[in-house]
DNA sequence: CGAATGACCAAGC
DNA sequence: GGCTTGGCCATTC
């Protein structure tokens, strides 16, 4: 296990944190394009690792992986994730997959 | 400092 | 469309 840091250890950390909390409701991001905003295109599995121990304030929920699909296995993380993104109006497909073209962040 | 870790990704079958 | 393989990289131990 790993100490909980308020305002967690590295830069890089907290950027990710600033730039998911910028995601616009209804949006979403992919864990590549946060890496490549950040200067650092093959970083998405360490972004990854990043929201494994995001801040309260963090809209995590808005960040899924390339496929479009929500990356974290069946796990009770996974169906929160859902519930919220459809509480902000996103559609799963019947792959359960997100349509990046249709709520992928227009900034990108 | 070396080895392990993981909510990733693109390419190949 | 689904599964496997190799590579990437900052953080942790």
């Amino acid at each position: 296990m790993k100490l909980q840091n308020p305002v967690t250890s590295s830069n890089f950390f907290r950027r990710v944190y600033a730039l998911v909390r910028q995601v616009p409701r209804g949006r979403v991001v992919t864990y590549g394009q946060i890496a490549r905003a950040l200067g650092a295109p093959r970083a998405a599995r360490t972004v990854g690792w990043a929201m494994r121990d995001c801040p309260a304030n963090v809209p995590w929920q808005r960040v899924v992986n390339a496929r479009g699909e929500i990356s974290l296995r069946p796990t009770s993380g996974y169906h929160e994730q859902r519930a919220r993104l459809k509480e902000e109006g996103v559609r799963f497909n019947r792959a359960g997959r997100i349509d990046l073209k249709k709520y992928g962040w227009k900034k990108f």
